[in-house]
DNA sequence: GTGTCAAATTAGACATAATCTAATTTATTG
DNA sequence: CAATAAATTAGATTATGTCTAATTTGACAC
């Protein structure tokens, strides 16, 4: 029987799943933050996620998550800065990103009012998304030491 | 007498008003879009905005961009995708990011309820943008053709 | 358990985006 | 005009992401 959540959603994303996206799957499940792909690339070659060699190259990782974004089981975060960073499509969160140190946090959800009649013209809404900006716990507290 | 409002606002900034510096500001300043440095590179050594030698090199434009976004005159749009993408800080600007062509649309801004007490803890918040997502109109149009 | 086959992986080459460096130029100020 | 720190430069370098052809493999049918 075949229980394991990873293995269903890709299955349900239809995508075979192959060690390589399961330990990225795993990764970014219990990884708070939202990681670059080089960091998740690393991760999933230190640490065995899924009980086998969890080698993995570099392309393929690269692979996986463009696929496991189009599947819609990962999401890309919309920061600024160089790389993409990417978190597990669990709970949607909003993101607040600080002005000083440029990390990334997850803020809980809450729906967004819609904007006024009329101001999207013809587009279609899918959803919408708060980024906070400011100063972080950390970077707040040192600014007012 | 100094009026001119690009060459206030670098001076403003603590900047010096350079050519290659006045010319990325004119150029985001009457575009409408979203460039990235690619673009805005090429604009800037395509057409004399500062009224001498346009050229600037690759190096100088990122580092230009970099300072402007430190300084307050220029932001990074944070959007998905390969390549970083800059506006003049001119007025607030809400985005729309199109699902399936990846373009990024200002939208009228407003402003947006603050999370509840307590939801950002210690943070400090500066500003709230929302990030649209669906299909612009182009898009929603093809789709339902 | 075996065979099939399309999906996926691979390793390294390649492409794009962005940064670094040391020498040189220049904007600003006195 | 001279001084000087800020800025520019050109190309090397690094970081991020993609491509390619050969090989492997997950899932399925039998």
């Amino acid at each position: 029987m075949n229980t394991d959540p990873i293995k269903r959603s890709l299955e349900a994303g239809g995508l075979r799943c192959t060690p390589q996206r399961y330990a990225v799957m795993a990764f970014l499940r219990e990884h708070e933050g939202h990681p670059t792909a080089a960091e998740i690339f690393e991760a999933v070659n230190r640490r065995c996620y899924s009980g086998k060699d969890p080698r993995s190259s570099r392309a393929t990782t690269y692979n996986n998550l463009r696929d496991l974004v189009e599947a819609g089981l990962v999401r890309e975060v919309a920061v600024e800065g160089r790389a993409a960073r990417f978190d597990a499509k669990g709970l949607r969160n909003h993101h607040f990103i600080c002005d000083r140190c440029g990390k990334v946090e997850d803020v809980e959800w809450y729906d967004v009012p819609r904007p006024r009649s009329g101001s999207l013209g013809k587009r279609v809404l899918r959803e919408c998304e708060l980024i906070f900006r400011g100063l972080c716990a950390k970077c707040a507290a040192r600014r007012s030491s």
